[in-house]
DNA sequence: GTATAATGAGTAGAAGAACGAGGTATCGGC
DNA sequence: GCCGATACCTCGTTCTTCTACTCATTATAC
């Protein structure tokens, strides 16, 4: 019940951003974030998630930097760049264009196309 | 403005599934029909498409019979299958689940999360 | 004190999908 | 005869994600 079977490809991206922009969060509590607020639809495993965080980081739409969370470790914990939240409002608004898009063609009916 | 920059992968398979659901048509006229229902939104480039269709086909979801087109040229004609028109329907529910969750996530407002 | 689970980060290798760029052939218009 | 549209196809590359690990720290259970 992980992304493969729920979540098409390309779309994690657009989440953790989203995640991202609400504050500064580490990698851990994204996934756990993700799954909660989605009431368990995204799942994100790990192998998943921190391949996605450095790619986002390389890109220039993410920058970390390594503090304490409340439970007195270490972690890093990520913010978005002035490049991120202006990929983050392109990519929601892609989104919504291809969500449309979709729902207009998965709501043909059988006479609509002939 | 093809499916890379706008459609998270793994989406085409359900919008062929649709498409072919409505009535036999051949690759050519799916890509059109796509393209046209959905005011150019989705692009399917053939080097996508094909692929696609015999992985549909592989898999035994689509069937094919060659067949000529009003224009007079030999087609090859998709159908679904019983195990296609199953697969299409739980595809759909997918999506319909995502698409909800990923608008929850989008539509989280800073103070909604903390 | 030690085992174990949860937290937190990370990598390597493989799988799968989509793309661009090609190729083949037929048909109609010029 | 040539060009564009129709109609099919494949190859090699690139990208994303998955599975399956490793490693370290902290809290809890025994």
């Amino acid at each position: 019940m992980n992304i493969k079977s729920d979540l098409p490809q390309g779309t994690l991206d657009l989440l953790i951003l989203k995640i991202v922009a609400l504050g500064p969060v580490h990698g851990y509590a994204i996934a756990q974030r993700l799954q909660q607020v989605s009431r368990d639809v995204v799942q994100v495993p790990q192998g998943s998630l921190y391949p996605a965080l450095h790619r986002l980081e390389n890109r220039g739409l993410l920058a970390a930097d390594w503090k304490e969370t409340e439970t007195g470790r270490e972690a890093k914990f990520y913010r978005l760049t002035r490049k991120g939240r202006a990929q983050l409002e392109a990519e929601t608004a892609s989104w919504g264009r291809l969500a449309e898009a979709v729902g207009l063609i998965l709501r043909l009916s059988e006479g609509g196309a002939e």
